[in-house]
DNA sequence: CATTACCCTAGTAAATCTATAGGGTAAAAG
DNA sequence: CTTTTACCCTATAGATTTACTAGGGTAATG
């Protein structure tokens, strides 16, 4: 299941993208157009910010926006970032790779096998898939 | 992330299907060759059972077997038994569908177009593998 | 200098996961 | 018919994760 962190802040992201200027965007003003508890998604965001996506701006006319074209992010960052490893087993992640207990042989193994192949296919989509083209 | 449990029930599973004959194998044995907890492991055959993949046998020299072939055994069905839905959220569910409670149009959320994607796909590798296809 | 709006830490209720405990019961062997 | 084997079933509990909420602090703008 996709934990509603990762749901929120793709909704966020896309709300920020669809922004035509650049201008920033208030927390408020997302959490009202998504319908997204404000403090939850303040704490999104703020991930968002330090991971890099995002820059703000406080004070009067503050908000947050995004620092790269919509274009130019593609999912893999956003999932990796919001919802951590897109493998469904730590013994086919890439980026999050860790050994089972309980196994002895991974290439033997079934589910690793099953795994491998869903994420490959996953993996693709999120690659081929940036910000920009949820956006339209 | 998929659950210990579905990771052991295709283990199982598996250990079932590589079976030349089709005489029944008891808990203990799965367990020990698989690294599974013995109590764990019955609660999941159980469940199998019930659900018409499994048959058991009572008494000396019984055990769980597969009711079908593991050709016509396709991991949809394995997977939707054991670990639930496929899709990463349930308005894209097939057969676990909900309407999101935050989100006012379907057609145009950012989330359901992509997860959409994920799930044809993620489907389609479920479909299209076998029981007899882990075996190998 | 007051207001706005982001920044940050901590905690917590609820749900889910991963088992474990503790027996009960049917069937086969001898 | 009795013993053993091995499945059957319920209840519960510790650990972890999720989805927030509380409660303020701080920087920047006008």
């Amino acid at each position: 299941m996709l934990s509603k962190k990762t749901k929120y802040g793709i909704k966020a992201l896309v709300h920020l993208a669809r922004q035509r200027d650049r201008m920033p965007v208030q927390i408020s003003t997302i959490s009202k157009s998504e319908n997204i508890s404000q403090k939850f998604l303040e704490s999104i965001l703020l991930t968002l910010r330090k991971n890099g996506l995002l820059g703000s701006k406080k004070g009067k006319g503050g908000g947050y926006y995004l620092l790269k074209d919509p274009n130019e992010i593609p999912m893999t960052t956003v999932m990796r970032l919001l919802e951590g490893p897109i493998a469904m087993v730590p013994c086919v992640s890439l980026n999050f790779y860790e050994k089972c207990a309980d196994c002895t042989d991974e290439d033997a193994c079934a589910v690793n096998k099953l795994m491998l192949k869903v994420r490959d296919n996953t993996l693709e989509i999120f690659r081929n898939t940036t910000l920009a083209d949820l956006s339209n």
